[in-house]
DNA sequence: ATTAGGG
DNA sequence: CCCTAAT
């Protein structure tokens, strides 16, 4: 086969300061120190094992320990620091330090492995270490976020931070421009980057009973310099909306094969911007598209094209496809409105599923919605006329008198007790809110409705609240403890307990154990 | 205006 | 699902 040609614009192998067995072992060390948990690995490989695209079909927990690990996952995230593309001007950016050093890392395992040699390992350290990735070490994935990647020196501190966060929700903070990191452990109501950008629960730690999941999330993302002129998106792809109002997260992905390493578009552009190596501007280029086991999840996004590894059994784990309603992409997206006539996004249309529910829910709300504001028509004249469209809002809603006759409350239960309105929730309903906590986290109530799904769309903020505590306590219970379902429909499936519990792990205050079965009497719903 | 939490 | 306190 041929030797890879790397060489043509990386640098040359000599020039790679080569590390010893146990420089290399005590940056690893000091990895794992710095982050508090177990080290990497400890033994180098006299020689490059079986390719290491065999040890990535593994599952991901036999694939621990081994430095090439480090490096195929790395490389297969497909993230840079940075962006190095051509800004307006058509001046060529500078390439951040370290942008390529996946591409080394793995160039140099391929190049060794084929040419039957032993592993050339950069030094720990130096620049084509930089520190810019972390590894997880439950789920081998790494995630790296994009934070104000300004190219070229616009932006005033010209730095190019990146921000990575791994699926046990450590992170790193890397600023090259003053040479510094941070990091940590992502904590609720911690914000990296700044306040007003509150960086979302990020993918939730593995529920220590699932398997690693292959896709951890995808988000929705507000860059700091957004819509700025030093946002290099602004400037080259899109007039108003930033790369990185997005992030996908991938979990366990195939390493780059060799043919892809050498593809001609790879090898001219030298991955120019995380756009292009994504496949946003041409699929058909992005070294992505035909990595075996990967499968294209959703339409492009600004960020990229969002992959991820075809799931083993044919579940219907789709990603969200929008985490904004007004993401600009020279592919068509479907129409999508902000306001209340919502229009089906194809994962709307997905979650509405004939039959069941859709029937009986805009019957409850046709009848129980008019009867209140009737009820308040008698008492509020002229605030209709303003409150205009707010669908639901708790606050600004004239509120029915508290004694005044329940003309909606049709039953009594033969207590004289006002019977309190109950709609139950569909399962369309919670998916779409299980849905939007995986995008905007727990808590981010109003932040979710946002997100537009329109089966959630009569549902106020503070339901979706209230719905999601359920949902935690009937996630947390023991499984043995799922009572005699008498109604199949209200059933909420396995599938939609187990990414509650995947993400009720990841919030810091996990629900109260001792009011778990809070359900007095009733059921959830 | 939103969110957390008790009821 | 309702209500209130607290931001």
């Amino acid at each position: 086969m041929a030797a890879l040609e790397w060489t043509n614009w990386l640098p040359e192998p000599s020039s790679a300061p080569q590390a010893t067995r146990e420089e290399l072992s005590g940056g690893l060390d000091a990895f794992a120190e710095e982050f508090k948990t177990t080290a990497v690995c400890k033994e180098l490989p006299a020689s490059a094992p079986g390719s290491s695209t065999e040890g990535n079909a593994l599952p991901a927990s036999q694939r621990m320990g081994s430095e090439y690990d480090l490096f195929d996952i790395t490389s297969a995230m497909d993230w840079y620091e940075g962006d190095g593309g051509l800004l307006d001007g058509g001046v060529q950016a500078r390439v951040p330090e370290g942008a390529f050093q996946q591409d080394l890392l793995h160039g140099l395992e391929t190049f060794s492995r084929e040419q039957q040699q032993p592993p050339v390992v950069p030094a720990w350290g130096s620049q084509a270490f930089s520190n810019s990735f972390e590894i997880s070490r439950q789920s081998g994935a790494s995630t790296m976020i994009p934070t104000d990647s300004t190219v070229g020196g616009a932006h005033p501190a010209g730095c190019d931070h990146s921000l990575l966060i791994d699926a046990e929700q450590h992170y790193r903070l890397a600023d090259p421009q003053e040479g510094t990191h941070r990091g940590g452990m992502l904590r609720p109501g911690m914000h990296p980057i700044k306040p007003q950008h509150a960086l979302p629960p990020c993918c939730a730690p593995q529920h220590p009973t699932t398997p690693p999941q292959p896709i951890m999330g995808h988000r929705a993302w507000e860059s700091p310099f957004k819509g700025s002129p030093q946002d290099s998106a602004d400037s080259s792809l899109f007039s108003t909306h930033s790369s990185y109002d997005s992030i996908t997260i991938l979990g366990d992905v195939q390493p780059f094969s060799a043919p892809a390493f050498n593809r001609p578009s790879y090898m001219e552009s030298r991955y120019d911007s995380l756009d292009s190596c994504s496949g946003l501007d041409h699929p058909e280029d992005s070294l992505l598209a035909d990595m075996p086991g990967l499968c294209h999840q959703g339409p492009p996004t600004p960020m990229g094209m969002c992959y991820a590894p075809i799931p083993q059994t044919p579940r219907v784990r789709t990603m969200p496809m929008f985490s904004r309603s007004d993401i600009p992409c020279s592919r068509e997206l479907p129409p999508f409105q902000e306001s209340v006539p919502m229009e089906m996004s194809p994962r709307q249309a997905l979650l509405a599923k004939p039959d069941h529910s859709i029937h009986r829910q805009p019957q409850r709300l046709s009848k129980r919605k008019p009867a209140k504001y009737n009820d308040d028509e008698s008492y509020t004249t002229e605030s209709q006329t303003r409150s205009g469209v707010s669908s639901r809002g708790r606050s600004t809603k004239p509120r029915r008198y508290p004694g005044s006759a329940d003309s909606d409350d049709d039953v009594s239960n033969g207590t004289n007790k006002r019977r309190k309105h109950h709609n139950p929730w569909s399962i369309e309903e919670t998916e779409a809110l299980v849905l939007g906590v995986e995008q905007c986290g727990g808590g981010k109530w109003a932040d979710i409705k946002k997100l537009g799904y329109g089966v959630i769309a009569q549902r106020s903020a503070v339901d979706l609240k209230d719905k999601w505590r359920n949902l935690m306590r009937v996630a947390m219970l023991p499984h043995t403890a799922t009572r005699a379902k008498t109604d199949k429909r209200r059933e909420v499936p396995g599938e939609l307990l187990e990414r509650v519990r995947i993400l009720s792990s990841g919030f810091a205050k996990p629900p109260d154990i001792s009011r778990m079965s809070h359900h007095r009497g009733r059921r959830f719903s």
